[in-house]
Order: structure tokens, then sequence, then C-alpha cells
DNA sequence: GTGCAAGGTTTACAGATGTAATCGTCAGGA
DNA sequence: TCCTGACGATTACATCTGTAAACCTTGCAC
């Protein structure tokens, strides 16, 4: 591994939850806001609390997840894992768990159960062909 | 949705746990077995004592996800809901709550990141061709 | 300067989960 | 017949999760 092993927040033991991953999407898709402005996105939403915000916050600063930079009275929450990083690890697992990691059996499985649309087939006929020129 | 609406088991808040969805595996691969055969099939491997197992076959009997067939003394335990149905129920979880529901997004990152290999790939590429003949 | 509102921190508490131990029962061997 | 062991059912208990309320501190508006 190289020097500064770089985990990607994938640390077994200190996995985001479903209510943390909310709070996560927010975060990524700005970064570098107050629980506060955390709550404005997903209170109304999900029906929560600004409370809730706050001890989800808290928790993931705890994991590492999100780092707390202080502005003035208050902080500014920041993510430290990347959302690649933890789609990846979260596809991986599934993928692992039930497809004996072999991601194209995924794939087949969406195929066959028509969970991919025509436009799916598409894309993906697409895809294929820019990774292999 | 057809006629006799298949719920096919995901009734949410009656999720089989990660703990659950072992026990399931090895009913899956033989339905009709004792506690102590899934034991046998899963003890070892996750380290679990029998005690643990009976526990776990309980509250799956509860959820409604495998059937206890008498059988004089003991019980026969079965699948009640399909491997395929719950895999495609996790693997649609998985694509709504990380990718938008967009099936084809999925597989663009596993391919952008390189979690699949160049027999994935192949694998994927003649799926393509036996769906879009 | 003083009280309030905004922020973070601590504590709470119910339900889900992982992992068993214990209990009550009955069938089969000694 | 009586004991033992195999079984399912009941109970246990520590964590983890979801969801907050209570509490403490301090910058700001009067």
């Amino acid at each position: 591994m190289t020097p500064s092993d770089n985990n990607a927040g994938e640390r077994p033991g200190e996995r985001i939850t479903d209510a943390e991953h909310a709070v996560m999407e927010v975060l990524w898709d700005r970064p570098r806001q107050t629980a506060s402005d955390v709550c404005e996105e997903v209170c109304a939403a999900r029906d929560w609390s600004l409370a809730t915000v706050k001890t989800l916050l808290s928790r993931l600063v705890q994991k590492g997840a999100i780092a707390a930079e202080p502005e003035g009275r208050r902080f500014l929450y920041t993510p430290l894992i990347a959302r690649q990083d933890y789609v990846g690890g979260e596809s991986r697992r599934l993928v692992d768990r039930l497809f004996g990691g072999r991601a194209a059996s995924l794939v087949a499985h969406l195929a066959e159960t028509e969970a991919l649309t025509d436009q799916d087939l598409n894309e993906i006929e697409a895809l294929l062909k820019e990774l292999r020129p």
C-alpha cells in the first residue's frame, strides 16, 4: 500500500449509515455548509429537525467522513471522502455479497429482470464502445 | 404492474439483515434444511453458534421470508422469497440510492473505476448482443 | 450589560441487529 | 423407567441507528 495509506474512508466498522448518507449527499453537492444549511436541504424532505442533522454531522465527524472547519462561531462541514469512493465501496459490497464479486453478473441480472430500459442499454452500449475503441 | 401484485418479499420494514442474508443463502442453495444443517454450513465460516442460527431462523420465519415445515420433532426451513427477487430488490435499492435510479450510471461507474475486468467487459458485450439481436 | 438566539456538545431513548444463554419438552437409549 | 440430548421458544444483552431534547456558551441586538 502507498505510503500515506489512503484508506478512502472504507475503514470497516466505520460505515456510513443511511441517514448519514443523506447528509453526505448534501455536502457532496456543495461543500462547506453549516448545520443549518444542511438542514435547509434535507430537513423538509426527510422530516427531520435541526437537532437530528447536528447529531448526524457529529457522528460523521467522529467517523472521519467529514471535516468541521471553524468559521467564526460555527463550523463549515466538508466531506473528507469522495462520493466516488463511497459509491464505489457500496457498489463493490453489493457485487461481492450478491454476485460473488462478478460485476458482470450484476449487469446480467439487471438485464434479465428488465431493470434496464432501452435507453439504459443504449447508454451501456455507447459506454462499451468508448471503453474499447 | 401485473394483476397478482407480486410483492416478492420487498415489504418495507421487513428487510432481511446481513446476518439473516447469510442464512438465506444457505437455504437458497438447498431448501428444506434443519437448523443444524444450516449451522453446519455457516457456523464455522461466520464463527456463529447454533443458537445464533436458531435465532436468525426464527426471525426470518417471523418476517415471512422462510417457511418452517414440521418434520417429526423439528422443522425444515425453506425460503419463501426467491433469491432473484431479493437480489433484484437490493440491486434496485442501490441503484436508486446512489445512482438516481439509473442503472446505466452504475455500469458507467463500475467501468470508470475499473471495477470491470476485461472479462467482465467481454461478458457484458456478449450479453448486450444477446439482448439486441 | 443583558438576555436571546444560534451553535455545538451531551444525554436520551426506542427499535433493529448481532450473538447467545437459558428454559421447557420430548424421543430414544440405557 | 429415567436420563440425556436434540429442538424450538423465550429471554438477554450490548451495539448501532434514527431521531431528538436538554444543556452550555457566546456573539449580537437592545
